[in-house]
DNA sequence: TATTGTTATACTCTATAACTATA
DNA sequence: TATAGTTATAGAGTATAACAATA
C-alpha cells in the first residue's frame, strides 16, 4: 500500500534535518573558504541570476530582507559578491558574483557533492535512483521559485 | 541508467536545504510553544532515551557539548526538559522530558508533520512511495546512531 | 503613498577556550 | 590524569521594528 501524505510527512521530517546536519558539517570543515548553507544557496542563486535584487534572493531563499542583507554585508565583506546600485531605480541593488565567489562556489559544491557522493555510493544503483526520483518530487512541491509556475496555493 | 554517486549527490544538495527551509519556518510558526530545529530534535531524541546523558544528546545530534549544554539551558528554563545529577556518577547530567516537553514534542510533531503532509497530498501515491523509500536509504546512510551497528567507516 | 534596502536590537545556534567538579 | 559539564566569549543566522531613500 502507498503511504499516505502524513506518513510520508513524518518520514521526511525525521530523514531531511538527519541528512541537512550531515551537509552543514561538510560546509563548515570545507575551507576554501568555508561557506554557510544560507551563503551557499545565496551564491547558487546569483549564479544563475546574474543581476538579481536583494528582494529577488530574499524571495527565492525564503528569508526577510533585513536577513538577506545581513548575509550580502558578509559575502561583500569577503569578496564573492558586489553590491551595485540599480541603473534605471536607484533603490534596487544589483548583486553579482565575483569570479573569487564563482570559484568559492564551485570549490564548496564539488566538495560537499563529493562527500555526500561517498556515503551515496554504499547504496544500490537502484537506491540511487529513488532517491533522485524523490528528489524530483520534492524539489517541485518545496522550491518556491517554482510555486509561481505551479497552482500550488498556500 | 543509474545516476552515479555524484549526480545523486548534487540532488541531494540541492533539494534537501530547500525542504529544510521550509521545516524551520514550520517549527517557527506554529506555537505551542514554537520549538526550533535543534530543540525539537534534542526533545526526539530524550522521548527515545530517557535518562540520557548530555553527551549522549550531543553525540547523537551532532553537536559539541558546549552547544549541547547551552540548548538544554533553554529547554530547561522552558520547563521542557529536567536535569538532575547522575546518581553514581556525580558528573554526569541525567536528562528526561517533563510532561510538558511530551506534549509540546507531541504537537509540534504533529502540527509540522500536518503541514509537510499538506504539500506531500499534492503528489501522485508512487511518487510519495519513492520518496518514503528515499527517506529509508538516506536514513541508513546518514542517521549516526546506527552507524555504530553497520560497517560504515568513516 | 508605496517600494527597496539598511540599521537597530534581540534571540538562537554554534564553536573554541578556559574552567570546575568528579572519578 | 581523564572525563563530564559549564561558563565566557564570539560570530553567524534569523526576526521585528524603525528608518532612509527613491519612485
Amino acid at each position: 500500500m502507498s503511504p499516505s501524505p502524513e506518513e510520508c510527512g513524518r518520514e521526511v521530517l525525521d530523514v531531511v534535518p538527519l541528512v541537512m546536519r550531515t551537509i552543514r558539517a561538510e560546509m563548515r570543515h570545507h575551507r576554501t573558504p568555508e561557506l554557510s548553507v544560507p551563503q551557499f544557496r545565496v551564491l547558487t542563486f546569483l549564479n544563475r541570476h546574474e543581476g538579481a535584487s536583494l528582494s529577488d534572493v530574499a524571495d527565492h531563499i525564503g528569508l526577510t530582507l533585513p536577513s538577506m542583507s545581513k548575509i550580502v554585508d558578509g559575502l561583500v565583506a569577503r569578496n564573492l559578491v558586489t553590491r551595485q546600485t540599480h541603473p534605471g531605480d536607484r533603490r534596487r541593488v544589483k548583486l553579482a558574483l565575483t569570479t573569487e565567489g564563482q570559484a568559492a562556489l564551485h570549490s564548496a559544491r564539488e566538495l560537499t557533492q563529493a562527500s555526500l557522493a561517498e556515503r551515496l555510493a554504499v547504496l544500490s544503483p537502484s537506491e540511487r535512483t529513488t532517491i533522485v526520483q524523490a528528489m524530483l518530487a520534492l524539489r517541485s512541491i518545496f522550491d518556491s521559485g517554482r510555486e509561481a509556475k505551479t497552482d500550488i496555493v498556500r
